[in-house]
DNA sequence: TTGCTATGTAAGCACTTACTTACATTTACA
DNA sequence: TGTAAATGTAAGTAAGTGCTTACATAGCAA
C-alpha cells in the first residue's frame, strides 16, 4: 500500500512548484495532481479544498532563519568578514527558498494575512538576530550610536531586493562570485558610508 | 455620443484597480466592465482580448522617474538634505503609483517580460539619475572611492523594500513623518556608515 | 480469508470565464 | 435629415474550474 505521508509530501511539493510558477489561481488542482503523480481525488481526500492546500504549503515551507546557528561561528571574526558571512548566508537561504519567496511576492495582495505570517517568521526574525550581533559590536565600542534595528533591516533589505531583482524579476541566477561581490560592496558602504571621512556635507 | 478616449481611460483605470487588488487572473472582464461603467462588449471591441488590456495598463501607467526634475533644485543643497529630498521624492512616487507597483510584484513571475519592461523604465532609470548626482559629489571630493552605481542602487533598494513592506505587505500607510524618519536614518548610515570612525574592524 | 486503508478510474455537476454574434440605440456632424 | 461612429442589450458558446459521487482495486493486518 502507498505511504500516505509520502503521497502528501509529493502533493505539497507539486503545489509549491506550480503555484510559484503560475500563481494560486493559475495552478489548477488537475495539474497539481498530474505533477504529483496522483489522482485529483486524492488531493481533495487529503486536503478537502484547494485553499487548504495553499495554507499547508505556506506552513510546510516556511524557512526558519538559519542565521542563528551562524552567529556563534563568526562572533570572533573581524567585523567585515562576519558581516560578509551573514550576507552570503542570507542570500543563499533566499536562493534555496526561491519558490517560496516567489509565492510570497505574488500572493501578498490576494492573501495578505497568510502570507504576512509566513513572511514574519523569516525575514523579520533574521533582522532581530542581526540586530543582536550589532548590539554586541556596539557594546565593544566598534559601532557608532546609530539605531541598530534600522541598520540591520537596511542591510537585509538591500540583499532581499538584490535577490528579487536578479532571480525573480530577471530570472537570472546569482552566481556565488556575484554574491560575494555584492555583499562585499554592501559591507564596505554599510560600515564606512560613502562620504569622505570628516567631511561636513 | 460618448467620447471614445474617455471611455478607454475609464476601462484602463478600472483594470489597473482590479488587477492590483485581485491579480490578472482574479480580475474578470465582467467586473472590470462594471467598475468602468461600461458594457463588457465595449472592452472587447476596444482591446480585442484580456491580455491586451493588461499590456495597455502596463504601458499607460508606467511612471517616469520624477527624479530628474528634482536634481537641479537640490544640486546646491548640503549633501544630507539633498539625499533626503531625493529619498522622500522616491518614496512619494512609489506611494502615488502603489497600484502599479502591486501589479508588478504580483505578476513578475507570470508575465516576466512585460513586467520587466515596465520595471526597467522606472526604478532602474532612477538609479542612473542618482548615480549622476553622486558622481558630481565625488568629483568635488565629497565622496570616497566607492562604486557609485552600486551605492545608488543600494540607496533606492532600501526605500523600495521599506515601501513594499509597509504599504503592500502590511497594508499600512507610510505617513510623511515616518517617511522622513526612515529617510533620515538611511541618509545618515549611507553617508557615514555604522562603524566607529577610524576603527580597524 | 476477511476487512480495512490508501488510492485509482470515470463520470459528471454547477458554475465561471473569456469571448462572440445579432440587433438595437444614441449622438455628433455633414 | 441622414449617416456613421460609439456604445448598449441579450443571448449564448466552448472551455475550463473546483469539487463530488459511485464504484473498483491493491496490499497489509487480524
Amino acid at each position: 500500500m502507498a505511504d500516505p505521508l509520502e503521497t502528501r509530501e509529493r502533493i505539497l511539493e507539486a503545489t509549491l512548484e506550480l503555484i510559484s510558477e503560475k500563481g494560486y489561481l493559475g495552478a489548477t488542482t488537475r495539474e497539481i495532481a498530474n505533477q504529483a503523480g496522483v489522482s485529483e481525488l486524492t488531493i481533495f481526500r487529503k486536503f478537502g479544498k484547494k485553499e487548504r492546500l495553499f495554507e499547508e504549503v505556506l506552513k510546510n515551507y516556511t524557512f526558519l532563519p538559519r542565521l542563528k546557528d551562524l552567529i556563534p561561528t563568526i562572533e570572533e571574526l573581524p567585523v567585515p568578514e562576519a558581516l560578509e558571512a551573514i550576507g552570503i548566508r542570507f542570500l543563499s537561504t533566499l536562493k534555496e527558498r526561491k519558490r517560496f519567496v516567489r509565492i510570497m511576492l505574488s500572493e501578498m495582495n490576494t492573501y495578505p494575512e497568510k502570507v504576512r505570517n509566513a513572511y514574519s517568521q523569516t525575514i523579520e526574525e533574521m533582522g532581530q538576530t542581526l540586530t543582536g550581533y550589532l548590539a554586541r559590536l556596539q557594546s565593544k565600542g566598534l559601532l557608532r550610536d546609530v539605531p541598530l534595528d534600522m541598520a540591520a533591516i537596511f542591510f537585509l533589505r538591500i540583499l532581499f531586493t538584490t535577490f528579487m531583482n536578479a532571480e525573480i524579476l530577471n530570472q537570472k541566477e546569482l552566481s556565488s562570485s556575484e554574491m560575494r561581490s555584492v555583499v562585499g560592496q554592501l559591507v564596505a558602504i554599510f560600515l564606512h558610508g560613502v562620504m569622505t571621512e570628516g567631511a561636513a556635507g
